[in-house]
DNA sequence: GTCTATAAAATGATAGAC
DNA sequence: GTCTATCATTTTATAGAC
């Protein structure tokens, strides 16, 4: 039984806007950008395909907001969760793994496009060439201060182990949102730990220590 | 310019199949299976669309027959290369990457189809559910029999590391794939020599060391 | 083995009424 | 803000001639 859809039903923009990007997300998720018709998208969020338009005006636009919205989202959640802490890097990422492990949907997103966006017809390659250059850069610039604060061996290039950890990352989601599953977080966690025993000689200063259970 | 089309032009059955294969398998690549329709393929190949049909009955049949023929075609290259050696898995991995590095178009056939067939209605799901099982088991087997040799660490759970193995592959092949690319060889050594060198403690039987340089 | 012709459906997008 | 109507294209697939 599909849900009923309420023709006509007139929403304010910004409450509209919002169901549309999760809809869109939702399918973009399922299928790409390719295999996703806005027919699909509208008929998720119960509305018509023009009405879908009339917000944003094509399709290459609706899954940039999808994309641009979802990695804000993502910032705010990890600024906020460690305001106050000097977390250690590999306390950031396995933070950043246990919370992809509950959004098993956005992480398909991020999966399916960025293969997909290896196309440079795609609307989406720019957005990705830039995403990975800015994600690598910020994890190496967090590896480069672990080494200052002597938490992470020295003698290791920040940008490549930067490159590196992306790589298990996304792999690791890839094996994960297969059938039989991996279990991304005890992959990860025994893989940083491996990485990390070389350079632990101090303590975290404010952060948890990393357990082996969770 | 683009090459003329000869119409009409009769090929025996083989030749005008791998030709399609070949085509198709550079377009799903670039687009993916959503991506790419067979007219595109068609033309590539300076075939009608009717006349690719003839030759496969539909589209799913084709990306089909492209992922197989591919996969047995690295099968048959990978057992010849170390017939009468016995390479770690170490060396055995190292090969397998640089044969990749030689090979991006095919590649990223298999980083965007493998991501784009998480969806179970994709055409190529279930190959790839397969694939990743295989591969995760031979990958495993091979881990262990070195593990009885003492060329790896006994402490290691082998399905764990192919897992990881695997994950470090796919994700620095993206990464590859992307601009700037990554140096996925270099990159993947440093990851293999880390992670091998617990268990080091006997000597390859008849392959070579593993060089820094290549 | 290959083509032309064609069908039947889906798709991205626009125009204009309410 | 949403809809119906409509368009121009594209797409997969089939029929039948050569």
């Amino acid at each position: 039984m599909v849900a009923e859809r309420i023709e006509g039903l007139r929403l304010p923009r910004t409450q509209r806007r919002q169901q549309i990007l999760a809809a869109a997300a939702q399918a973009f998720a399922e299928t790409g950008f390719h295999g996703t018709s806005l027919a699909d998208v509208a008929t998720r969020v119960g509305v018509s395909q023009p009405g879908l338009l009339h917000h944003y005006p094509n399709k290459q636009a609706l899954i940039l907001a999808v994309l641009e919205e979802r990695d804000d989202e993502d910032s705010r959640y990890l600024d906020e969760t460690f305001r106050d802490g000097d977390p250690t890097v590999v306390e950031w990422l396995m933070a950043l793994c246990e919370l992809n492990a509950r959004r098993p949907e956005l992480v398909r997103l991020y999966t399916v496009t960025a293969a997909e966006s290896l196309d440079p017809a795609h609307p989406a390659h720019e957005f990705f060439q830039h995403r990975y250059q800015r994600i690598r850069r910020i994890m190496a610039e967090r590896i480069a201060a672990d080494q200052r604060k002597g938490r992470v061996d020295r003698a290791l290039d920040p940008e490549h182990v930067a490159t590196e950890v992306m790589a298990v990352m996304d792999g690791l989601q890839l094996q994960w949102l297969m059938r039989p599953p991996v279990d991304m977080c005890a992959r990860f966690r025994a893989y940083l730990e491996r990485w990390s025993a070389g350079g632990e000689d101090a303590a975290p200063a404010g952060g948890r220590r990393l357990s082996a259970d969770a």
